[in-house]
RNA sequence: GGCGGAGUAGCUCAGCCGGCUAGAGCAGAGGAAUCAUAAUCCUUGUGUCGGGGGUUCGAGUCCCUCCUCCGCUACCA
């Protein structure tokens, strides 16, 4: 057994105290991805998720509906579970901070921190908002009614004295721009990594990283007044999920992370905090953390004074979860914001996929079942065009190979939709409904090439839309065990003389409601 | 204020170290074809490349300056 390099993706553990928006599936949607792109390219893959269940917005907001703590915690878990089955998105493990497994990392890592000197007990004073559950400089308050002082957010605000535990992060000042100066891509893309060192080099103070104004987290090892704040705690689910601190643990292997997903406002955490943690308890380093953008409806941030917020399991069930994910993926340069409106993401169902890529393999199929008997044809000797073709197909696992080297995953999707194009442009012009007539080996072969193309791009294209394209190959009938990118480098990977099942539309077109009516006259 | 990014066709954007007549996709217009999910293919853009100045034989592409927008500027899960 030939040992496949191990490949550990996360994405960031959603706060427990709500349901999962657009923003959340985003993250989920290009991380699975990416996770299918490295398992169909020959890695040893785990994708890891979670929850982030402690804090003092949790027991408040339990508290408001009446519940404790852990079942709202379980609640929200069912419905992020939920959120990955319906999007084609399941991790292979959930990782949740309330879990015995996950105290037990996360009390190993503070020990370990401890042990290296790194934590020290101090006074955290300050003015305190409980319902932001954070201190605010004096310069941020502003002023409310009767000249008393509130928080940005308007909260009010109290001044308070509170013991806590704190990491030395100013010690891992020229430790962690040595990071970023020797690994230039830890925090990609560049934008964010200048943000982060722009910030570093204007040096660190040292974090607060507990708390002892409320009681729903983890204890801090050998001071069962304080829980863990949210640092420590949260970013340690990433190394509970590899088995720490059990060196025997199967998923060891697994850690450093070759990438951990994240939104922009939480990179900080991520590329400063994070690695200095690691550093101090002497682990190893993920690899790189991947930073993506938000998205944005209509160019408008979701909100729910708006009125604007959307469930993504809505939009799954409306445009289907492939469609959803291939527009998702396609139309935001991963690492920017994007939008998404629903006249966009109708196009793209309608030009991308119907147009472009369904009904190419439609018309290519049709012929095959019509005029072939529904056998799948030999080719007879190949012209140039047929071999242009096929090569530009047979290029698509290197290319996409080096755009996924920066996570550009909407560059994957445009390269593979330029071999679609060009097969519609060769189908087009090599006009095989003429060659039946006049040529039919002639015919016979540029049917082969295209559902060889066909395969070819479906292979490339299951990390992105796995259901769809799953259908489409069991269409050309390639066997489940030839789906791998390596498969897709190989032109003629079709076997003439095969038995194609009937076919059927695979991307059916969107209509808008109204407009189905129109075409039906009742209106 | 400081640091950084951006301003290119109706829309979304490519344009690396300066060089032939500034590009792609989508939308729009005209045409061809009819195998196919009324899908496809071909043709079609008089764009001050944010404004101004400069360097150069030659500048979206380098320098200066101005305008506009955005991000970061410490503990918002």
């Amino acid at each position: 057994m030939s040992a496949r390099s191990p490949f550990y993706i996360t994405t960031a553990i959603p706060y427990a105290n709500g349901a999962p928006h657009i923003g959340h599936a985003y993250e989920r949607i290009a991380a699975d991805a990416i996770a299918r792109f490295k398992r169909l390219d020959g890695f040893d893959v785990l994708f890891v998720t979670g929850m982030d269940e402690h804090g003092q917005k949790m027991q408040r907001t339990a508290a408001h509906e009446g519940q404790t703590p852990q079942q709202l915690a379980d609640r929200t878990a069912a419905q992020f579970a939920a959120m990955g089955t319906a999007l084609f998105a399941g991790a292979d493990d959930v990782v949740r901070t309330t879990q015995t497994r996950h105290h037990a990392a996360a009390r190993e890592l503070w020990t370990r921190m401890a042990a290296a000197g790194d934590i020290y007990r101090s006074k955290y004073p300050g003015w305190y908002s409980v319902r932001d559950e954070a201190f605010f400089d004096e310069s941020e308050l502003i002023e409310g009614p009767g000249g008393t002082l509130l928080a940005p957010t308007g909260a009010p605000v109290e001044w308070v004295e509170e013991e806590s535990y704190y990491f030395k992060l100013s010690a891992y000042r020229d430790r962690l721009l040595k990071l970023y100066r020797d690994s230039p891509d830890f925090v990609t893309p560049e934008k964010y990594r200048n943000e982060i060192v722009a910030f570093v080099e204007r040096g660190l103070t040292d974090l607060s990283i507990s708390r002892s104004t409320f009681d729903w987290g983890i204890p801090v090892p050998g001071d069962a007044r304080h829980v863990m704040y949210v640092w420590v705690d949260a970013l340690a689910n990433y190394i509970t999920a590899t088995g720490f601190p059990d060196p025997e643990a199967l998923r060891q292997k697994f850690w450093p992370a070759s990438a951990h997903v994240i939104g922009k406002d939480i990179t900080r955490f991520h590329a400063v905090y994070w690695p200095a943690f690691l550093m101090s308890a002497k682990l190893a380093l993920p690899r790189q953390i991947v930073v993506h953008g938000f998205l944005f409806n209509r160019g408008e941030k979701m909100s729910k004074s708006v009125g604007n917020v959307i469930d993504p399991l809505a939009l799954a069930r409306h445009y289907g979860a492939d469609q959803l994910r291939y527009f998702l993926l396609r139309e935001v340069p991963f690492g920017q914001d994007g939008t998404y409106s629903h006249e966009a993401i109708v196009n793209r169902i309608n030009a991308d996929l119907a147009n472009d890529l369904g009904n190419l393999a439609q018309r290519c199929l049709a012929m095959v079942a019509r005029n072939c008997g529904g056998i799948l044809p030999a080719p007879a000797a190949l012209s140039e065009a047929d071999q242009a073709l096929l090569a530009q197909a047979a290029a698509l696992p290197a290319k996409s190979r080096a755009a996924m080297q920066d996570y550009a995953l909407h560059m994957v999707l445009t390269g593979i939709w330029r071999v679609a194009g060009e097969a519609n442009r060769y189908f087009a012009s090599e006009e095989p409904w003429v060659k039946r007539k006049n040529d039919p080996p002639r015919m016979q072969t540029i049917l082969y090439v295209t559902a060889e193309v066909l395969r070819m791009v479906a292979i490339m294209t299951q990390p992105f839309m796995p259901a769809s394209m799953e259908k489409l190959l069991g269409l050309l009938s390639v066997p489940e065990n030839a789906r791998n990118f390596v498969d897709a480098e190989i032109a003629q990977g079709l076997v003439a003389g095969t038995l194609l099942p009937l076919p059927a539309p695979v991307f059916p077109r969107y209509i808008d409601a109204e407009e189905h009516l129109l075409k039906k006259g009742l209106t």
